[in-house]
DNA sequence: CAGTGAGCGAGCTTCCGCTTGACTT
């Protein structure tokens, strides 16, 4: 019989803490929530005072089976869940969904997982927080609220299987809204003067290079001032050096995190969240899903020795740093090492550069700051009243630099400053060369998944445990799409002044280029500005705020949670039935012109399955004709003449094998279809061009592949191949699949162990049927 | 896994936040 049973949250956690407690303590987790909103209807009984229907999750009843028996055996059942809101829901729904009584409790937290933590945790517990727990309430339910009533509608009003909610649609709106600042953005050059000085230093020749302090509008401006300039003379007037400094950034929480895994490492923020998991698991970093950068004080005395040891003394600098994320619950500690002085793991190269990055940000915020001094040269021109700056940036003092600089979104790689030669006033300058440079104003920069996850945070809207999920399902939805789009090329003009003549020129450069950034499909722009529209209250980027601070009230015990629901609701369930009622369904159908043919109009709108062109309406003589827009093209931007290529298809590109080559467009995509086989065109293919050449290579290129995976066949039964899949090998009979037993041989099974093995495996096999939907 | 878009109607979809394996073809 065990005394003790303590519950935490996560098994990593659990196994720690085991060893900290010693025998009289058994310790488990119950994996996050137990038990939530039962799934069907609204799982909220409106009528009566919104009470909320609470089941045990599907995937939880094994693990709450478990510890219900564990804590049958036990005297006191300690449960540990993390010290929030949903930490506090979690030990109250434990209570109920392992029938334990109150008296049999003890609430405890802590923030860090060491030793004196737990154990003053043990010396202080408490009681479950109902106030607490009645803000998570409050949360769950208006969650359920808001997406359960308006997923629906959208349903309804655009397309089936479509999803809305507090968090998803601002994020998508965010998208959207910055696709349209880039579409309204016109871009305005400008003309850069920049000027390379000669001096001798020590008899050497050295160069000193300036910026104007003014930019010209004009090109003939630009000119004008190069033209004045060939018989300037440039004097010193002014040196002026100043001290600064340079702090580190605080450590990583999970959103910084993943900011910088993507900056510097190019980690999408999913995969970032799997490699910490790993580093989590087996023991390397702390909890990776933080919103807190405090680190708890054996970490700050572990990294101090690791600093003094490995830079010395003057590299030290101690801070405690304090969160300014609005809404952070701080549960958790930063993410950190779990051992300072591990300089790197042994894992794949992945977990190794993660881990990398998380030790060099841990140490460098406990260093010194960085010392520099900064000098700004002024040169005057005789005969301008403009002046050149020269700026230079010296290292004086290293500090945390020696180990870690936070990048930056946009890099800015025009000011490099470095090091200035010795310079003093009235020092008369020999020009080398000057340039003017038309430089053009850069559109609004668009979302990249972590920088997304930056500006969600900067909203409080959100959790560390969500941004990931989050960013997937807007993807799944397809309201938005993660990709790469070229860039294009545009002119501009470089003038020179050299050696008393003025040349000039016209260069061209490359902008635009996008790579994995986030842009918003027709259906994310039509739902956003339905909900726009009709729901402005609940996009409005402040309603998580709003909502958040009542949730407070609600848990400081000043305001009845169902009391705070009921206000919510009744207005907004208004606000549905009148949208039901007052709005047309909405496909954002737009008329692109008329078919030369037939002389009917051609329109391009959102349908059941997705963006669509329809040649005449229901009122035509004819039945209209209705084609699917390919990848990549949008109602927003597709032509006349494109739209009408999409009724080209199927088109037969020829015959092979003595059968017809068809190309066509579905469900999943461009295809070939030939004989009674389906072959998917690749990614750079255009179904409209494709030539039978491709096609065949299409063909054959599957067949071979088709080819290599199977390892057996046989002349008994063809319906039974043993393949080799993604999975290692496996039997196909009949289009479906079946696990080979460990440890036989798959080359070596004869059609009898295959109609076994298919036989005795049977009964299963509805489960993966089910799971695949 | 493959071409849909009318209209009927059954039955389904959907939220956010807390946690990991079991499983896939």
């Amino acid at each position: 019989m065990t005394k003790n049973l303590v519950i935490v949250e996560s098994p990593a956690k659990a196994k720690t803490i085991e060893g900290f407690l010693g025998k009289d303590y058994t310790v488990r987790s119950c994996f996050g929530h137990v038990m939530d909103l039962a799934k069907k209807d609204l799982g909220v009984d409106i009528e009566n005072g919104f009470t909320p229907n609470y089941i045990i999750s599907p995937d939880k009843k094994k693990v709450v089976t478990e510890l219900k028996k564990i804590a049958k055996d036990s005297e006191t059942i300690w449960l540990a869940s993390d010290e929030d809101r949903e930490g506090e829901a979690i030990a109250w729904h434990l209570l109920q969904a392992l029938d334990l009584k109150e008296d049999q409790i003890k609430r405890i937290v802590f923030h860090e997982i060491t030793k004196p933590a737990i154990t003053e945790a043990i010396e202080n517990p408490r009681k479950i927080d109902r106030n607490l727990v009645n803000a998570q309430q409050a949360r769950r339910v208006l969650d359920r609220l808001v997406g359960f009533e308006l997923s629906p509608l959208l349903w309804r009003k655009i397309k089936p299987s479509l999803s809305a909610g507090r968090v998803q649609s601002v994020a998508v709106r965010l998208i959207v809204e910055k696709e349209e600042e880039i579409k309204a953005f016109k871009s305005v050059s400008s003309y850069r003067i920049q000027a390379d000085f000669l001096i001798m230093v020590n008899q050497k020749q050295a160069t000193v290079s300036a910026e104007l302090n003014k930019r010209f509008n004009t090109k003939r401006e630009a000119l004008a001032f190069l033209e004045s300039c060939k018989t300037a003379r440039f004097v010193v007037e002014d040196v002026e050096t100043k001290p600064a400094r340079k702090s580190p950034a605080p450590p990583f929480t999970t959103s910084t995190l993943q900011q910088e895994a993507s900056r510097k490492l190019g980690f999408s923020v999913a995969n970032t969240m799997r490699i910490a998991q790993q580093l989590y698991e087996s023991g390397k970093i702390t909890y990776m899903r933080t919103d807190s950068v405090t680190l708890s004080k054996l970490a700050l005395s572990m990294t101090k020795e690791e600093i003094i040891k490995s830079f010395g003394q003057d590299y030290v600098k101690i801070r405690q740093y304090t969160t300014r994320t609005k809404g952070a619950q701080e549960a958790h500690e930063a993410i950190r090492p779990t051992y300072m002085n591990q300089h790197s793991v042994e894992k794949d190269n992945s977990q190794k550069r993660l881990y990398d990055l998380i030790w060099k940000r841990t140490i460098a915020s406990q260093m010194s700051d960085a010392v520099l001094e900064k000098t700004n040269i002024t040169i005057g021109i005789s005969n301008a009243r403009e002046k050149f700056v020269a700026k230079g940036e010296v290292i004086k003092f290293d500090g945390f630099l020696k180990v870690y600089m936070e990048s930056k979104d946009e890099e800015d790689n025009e000011d490099k400053e470095g090091m200035l030669p010795p310079l003093v006033p009235g020092e008369k300058l020999t020009l080398e060369e000057m340039a003017g440079q038309q430089k053009f104003t850069q559109q609004p920069a668009r979302y990249t998944e972590a920088s997304l996850v930056k500006k969600l945070e900067e909203l409080g809207i959100g959790r560390p445990s969500t941004y990931a999920p989050t960013i997937s399902t807007i993807q799944k939805r397809g309201y938005v799409i993660k990709e790469d789009r070229p860039g294009f090329s545009r002119d501009y003009d470089l003038i020179r002044l050299k050696g008393g003549k003025i040349t000039e020129e016209v260069k061209s450069e490359n902008t635009g280029y996008e790579k994995g950034k986030l842009f918003p499909t027709d259906i994310g722009s039509l739902v956003n500005s339905f909900l726009i529209q009709y729901f402005e209250n609940i996009l409005d980027y402040n309603f998580t705020a709003t909502v958040e601070e009542e949730f407070d009230e609600i848990a400081g015990g000043n305001l009845v949670w169902n009391a705070m629901i009921r206000e919510f609701y009744y207005p907004f369930h208004a606000q549905i039935e009148k949208t039901l009622e007052n709005s047309k369904k909405v496909s954002g159908e737009k008329l692109l012109g008329q078919d030369p043919k037939t002389g009917e109009n051609v329109y391009v709108r959102i349908g059941r399955y997705g963006p669509m062109a329809q040649i005449g309406n229901s009122e035509s003589a004819v039945k209209p004709r209705y084609a699917s827009l390919l990848k990549g093209q949008s109602i927003e931007t597709i032509t006349l003449e494109t739209a009408l290529d999409l009724f080209k298809l199927p088109r037969s590109v020829g015959s092979y094998e003595s059968a017809d080559v068809m190309v066509s467009t579905g469900r999943f995509g461009p295809y070939v279809k030939h004989l009674s086989g389906f072959y998917s065109l690749a990614k750079d293919d255009d179904p409209l061009t494709v030539t039978l050449e491709r096609a065949i290579e299409i063909i054959e290129e599957k067949r071979n592949k088709e080819h290599q995976k199977t390892i057996k066949t046989f002349t008994g039964d063809e319906l039974i191949k043993i393949l080799n899949g993604r999975y290692g090998p496996y039997i196909s009979y009949n289009r479906r699949n079946y696990k080979i037993p460990k440890g036989s041989d798959p080359a070596g099974l004869t059609l009898e162990d295959c109609r076994k093995i298919i036989k005795e495996t049977e009964p299963s096999k509805n489960k993966n049927v089910k799971r695949n939907k």
